[in-house]
DNA sequence: AATAGAGATGTTTTCAAAATCCTGTGAATA
DNA sequence: TATTCACAGGATTTTGAAAACATCTCTATT
């Protein structure tokens, strides 16, 4: 579905709003243990993240990544889109290139349909309303 | 989504529906011309069809694949099944291993409605189904 | 200005999925 | 019964994403 950098980008995004409430940084080593993610692998998806303004970052000492106001407003699907695309949207289940509104794969309006409704999931819930999931003790990011 | 075998299993599964109509056997050579599949490997995915029943064989001259009036009948889900296993069904979205409906990650629920959906759709449809939407000429399996 | 903490960036290594290769086995036909 | 056609299935190679590593740059603090 999405690859692991997007899996690791989701699970981080969750991660630093639940914990960076008042303006606390959060390190790189501290959400790669939170997400279960290889250190320099995450780091490289919270620059990418970073460099797309999904997250705030500063650098030096007491340094870290944190989220205003704003950034808790991101969707999944921005978060999918800045790691993975938009192949999520325009992909063919059957892996075919000419598949198209004009030209459809047997599959593709039957898919279509199962596609909407994954995309209106991913649009709809914020980073910041998971952070509230989070929050209230019922859900988890670990893995174990 | 699928795995690429998995892909190329649909389609050839799809494809050999639509030929072998009249007790026409079809070769690992065409079926891999007609689904933009290397030779070698669809082979291998047909071996795999074949062992799990959803798919006929026949060796020696003019020997190949068919599939009968009960192999129509498989679904989608069938041959995802035979090749990915159940990953489909029991994966979490954001590849937690612990994740599950008692230990739910925090977009566990929502996923939960879109697989439901996707599942729907892989088990209502069946291969011969699928066969027919081909047949009708508006529907096309080739790459380009 | 020096230092140290922390992110940014580029390169290399690892590993599993995908693709290929090669040999084996069964069936049909002459 | 010998030969050839075509699937069966193991072993091997290739590829690309994921992970690890090393280095550079920036900024707060003293």
């Amino acid at each position: 579905m999405f690859s692991k950098s997007c899996e690791y980008a989701i699970k981080a995004m969750i991660f630093v709003a639940q914990k960076s409430d008042n303006e606390t940084r959060i390190g790189v080593k501290e959400i790669a243990k939170g997400t279960d993610a290889p250190e320099h692998f995450i780091a490289k998806i919270m620059q990418d993240l970073s460099r797309r303004k999904l997250i705030h970052s500063v650098k030096g000492p007491n340094g870290g990544f944190y989220m205003d106001k704003q950034d808790l407003m991101s969707s999944i699907a921005d978060v999918v889109r800045a790691i993975d695309g938009d192949k999520i949207y325009s992909d063919c289940v059957l892996g075919l290139k000419a598949c198209s509104e004009k030209n459809p794969c047997p599959v593709h309006h039957e898919y279509k349909e199962v596609k909407k409704n994954l995309i209106k999931m991913i649009e709809k819930n914020t980073i910041g309303e998971f952070k509230e999931k989070l929050d209230s003790g019922k859900y988890f990011l670990k893995n174990n």
